[in-house]
DNA sequence: ATATCCCAGCGT
DNA sequence: CGCTGGGATATT
């Protein structure tokens, strides 16, 4: 009679396990499940989900100990070894527990429906015939060269807006994809531009059954089915937000991370706080597959791995085709100090409002720019001049046309006659500007103009941009008042001005890559009003108190390798990224004293740990308070040769630290 | 998530 | 001395 023979298994359970243990747990299974599958375990007292990380595993604990059995299989063979290879990276890197990416990996499981559109997508793709400029060829060439050799560096394809980069990454598909037809591709896209528009540009070329969107939009029955088709290499093309590097890959070939410099790539509300960019690297490492990085305003950390070799640099110029030629842009700079000398308060400048009022007359739209919704960035108390704060955050309350003064940052809404936490007054003065406040003043001087306001006050209601976009594009508006929400993806024919109201504001708050920033959101509206087909000259105004900051030259004459060169001698005096890295360890807690006690304490800790560490002493956060919590952080800059102490440290952590690798800011 | 362990703080 | 509540800790 044969003895039931067990076999054991290392699994990790899809939970938080402190960093400083080993992440698996070892089972006892009847069957040798492989590697990457889906099981539920007793775990304590409840029954939760792991993945099995190795099979007949041996392990340290003594036969005596009572190891318990698993509770049943749920999917054999759900993660690839690349997949759970890439999930240890993430956890090593971001100091993230490895069942907590683990379950960045899981997509639900939902009875997929079969779709009934699969007749719709038979459509046969439709390949427009065009010609390849030759830097176009040879970007293609050099992408695609040597195709079962992957040894090649990492590409950045740098090429103004309408330079065709997309032309260049689908050729590069079209061509790997002749040279395997099994061959898969992902494109890397930032979360605004995954539009179906996005799309129908590859539909062109591609049987639509073989693209796939990936990206959290989707319902969860259409995820887990293109999930599926990515699994069992039915889909090829790939379309995704930053999740999709955790798509289950069959034969990757080829990734293209496109606007490369779109700060979406970085998750930095929660655990793990990866970087696309910095993943899809890895995932092309481990896929032993190409990487495409492609931007008309690289990343400076991007563009500076070209400069010392580690990234080979394509460029395109400018396209100049006969009847789709851009118009000419013109970026002012206004000095708002001299607006005072002239008597004018208000905070159009005089030639912005001759701007407007000449695009008004020629039947032609404008976009105002102020990067504040409300009426005000903060209200002062008259009496006493403090500033008025939310209870809960102690984040500085907007006040809003209803009369009442909101919280950006907990959506607490206060009483209509709220009054001074010090002196109890009821009398507030609005500093700074917001959208209502310039909606109001550009009522006051264009009282015919039809003006719109875009900004998250209003963006909530369903289908909001959609019909925003009708209604810009069947011109019901002259100009439109918004925030950060314009500058992304949209071209009308007849917009023709950008007037950047508060151009200082972007620069205000004090963070590394400030600057970077700045440049690329000023890049990005003002390309709303040079496109490829428009047919009226574009204007920019950028009204500023400090029209000597080098930032508004280089914006002003588009010119990127300037603003590099300038960025990157500043950040080099400084020891910020890309010469060193940067950790931002963020403690909070309900007991101000407490956090007081911990910062201190993990300070001290990391600077007799290497006095070449270089680590600011504990600070509060932009938000020292939010929903009641106190939150204090440290800045760690540091060179990778001390990767391994900070390590140590970080890995040891108590639990109430958030840990944030390569932070998007440090405030 | 939750049972359990640990200990400060307190009452007898 | 024991009881209790809260916080930290371990979970195979």
């Amino acid at each position: 009679m044969l003895k039931k023979t067990k076999y054991l298994l290392n699994i990790v359970p899809l939970t938080k396990i402190p960093l400083n243990r080993e992440p698996f747990f070892c089972y006892f299974s009847t069957e040798n499940i492989s590697v990457g599958s889906l099981v539920s375990i007793p775990f304590s007292t409840r029954i939760i989900e792991g993945i099995v990380v190795e099979n007949n595993a041996r392990t340290k604990i003594s036969p005596t100990q009572n190891l318990k059995n698993i509770d049943k299989i749920l999917e054999k063979d759900f993660l690839t070894s690349q997949q759970i290879a890439l999930a240890e990276y993430l956890s090593v890197y971001y100091f993230a527990p490895l069942g907590t990416v683990l379950k960045n990996f899981i997509i639900k499981i939902t009875k997929a429906k079969i779709k009934t559109t699969e007749k719709n997508k038979q459509k046969t793709p439709n390949p427009p015939t065009i010609d390849l400029t030759l830097a176009q060829k040879k970007a293609v060439n050099a992408i695609t060269q040597g195709a079962e050799k992957n040894k090649s560096l990492p590409y950045l394809l740098y090429g103004p807006s309408g330079s065709g980069k997309t032309e260049v990454y689908i050729h590069s598909i079209l061509k790997l994809k002749k040279h395997d037809s099994q061959n898969q591709f992902l494109v890397l896209v930032p979360e605004k531009t995954l539009t179906p528009q996005a799309m129908e540009r590859y539909g062109d070329y591609f049987n639509p059954a073989e693209i796939v969107l990936f990206s959290s939009s989707l319902k969860n029955s259409d995820l887990y089915s293109n999930w599926q088709n990515i699994k069992s290499g039915k889909a090829k093309i790939i379309i995704g937000t930053r999740m999709s590097v955790f798509a289950p890959f069959k034969q990757l070939a080829l990734i293209i991370v496109d606007e490369e410099q779109d700060m979406s790539f970085k998750q930095w509300e929660k655990t793990p706080r990866y970087d696309a960019r910095t993943v899809a690297e890895k995932l092309a490492k481990i896929n032993d597959c190409k990487i495409v990085f492609g931007s008309a305003t690289p990343s400076i950390a991007s563009f500076y791995q070209t400069q010392i070799n580690k990234r080979q640099l394509l460029k395109l110029p400018e396209l100049e085709l006969k009847n789709l030629k851009k118009p000419p842009l013109t970026t002012t700079i206004v000095d708002m100090r001299k607006e005072h000398w002239i008597k004018n308060y208000s905070c159009i400048s005089k030639k912005l409002k001759a701007e407007i009022a000449y695009a008004l007359k020629n039947g032609l739209q404008s976009i105002l720019f102020i990067n504040r919704q409300g009426m005000s960035a903060f209200s002062i108390c008259n009496n006493c001049k403090t500033v008025l704060r939310c209870p809960n955050c102690d984040h500085a309350l907007i006040y809003n046309n209803f009369g009442n003064y909101k919280c950006p940052s907990c959506s607490y809404i206060s009483p209509v006659i709220p009054e001074c936490s010090k002196c109890k007054k009821i009398i507030f003065k609005n500093i700074g500007l917001g959208t209502q406040k310039v909606e109001k003043e550009i009522n006051a001087l264009f009282p015919a103009a039809k003006i719109f306001r875009i900004d998250t006050e209003n963006a909530k209601e369903k289908d909001f941009h959609k019909k925003i976009y009708q209604k810009i594009s069947q011109g019901e508006a002259d100009i439109v008042v918004g925030t950060q929400m314009i500058t992304k993806g949209w071209g009308f024919p007849k917009m023709s001005l950008i007037g950047i109201i508060d151009a200082d504001n972007m620069l205000a708050l004090p963070s590394w890559n400030t600057q970077e920033k700045a440049w690329q959101d000023l890049m990005q509206i003002s390309g709303r009003v040079s496109r490829p087909g428009a047919i009226f000259p574009g204007t920019v105004i950028i009204q500023t108190y400090h029209p000597e900051n080098k930032l508004f030259k280089s914006v002003s004459e588009k010119n990127y390798i300037n603003f590099y060169e300038q960025e990157l001698s500043d950040r080099k005096i400084l020891s910020y990224p890309p010469f060193n890295k940067i950790a931002k360890l963020i403690f909070q807690d309900y007991n101000k004293k407490k956090v007081d006690l911990e910062t201190e304490k993990v300070y001290q800790l990391l600077i007799f740990a290497d006095n070449r560490l270089k680590v600011t002493a504990p600070q509060d956060c932009f938000s020292a308070k939010i929903k009641g919590k106190f939150r204090k952080q440290l800045i760690i800059k540091f060179d990778s040769f001390l990767e391994k102490k900070i390590a140590a440290i970080l890995g040891s952590l108590s639990s109430g630290w958030i840990v944030d690798i390569d932070p998007i800011s440090i405030i």
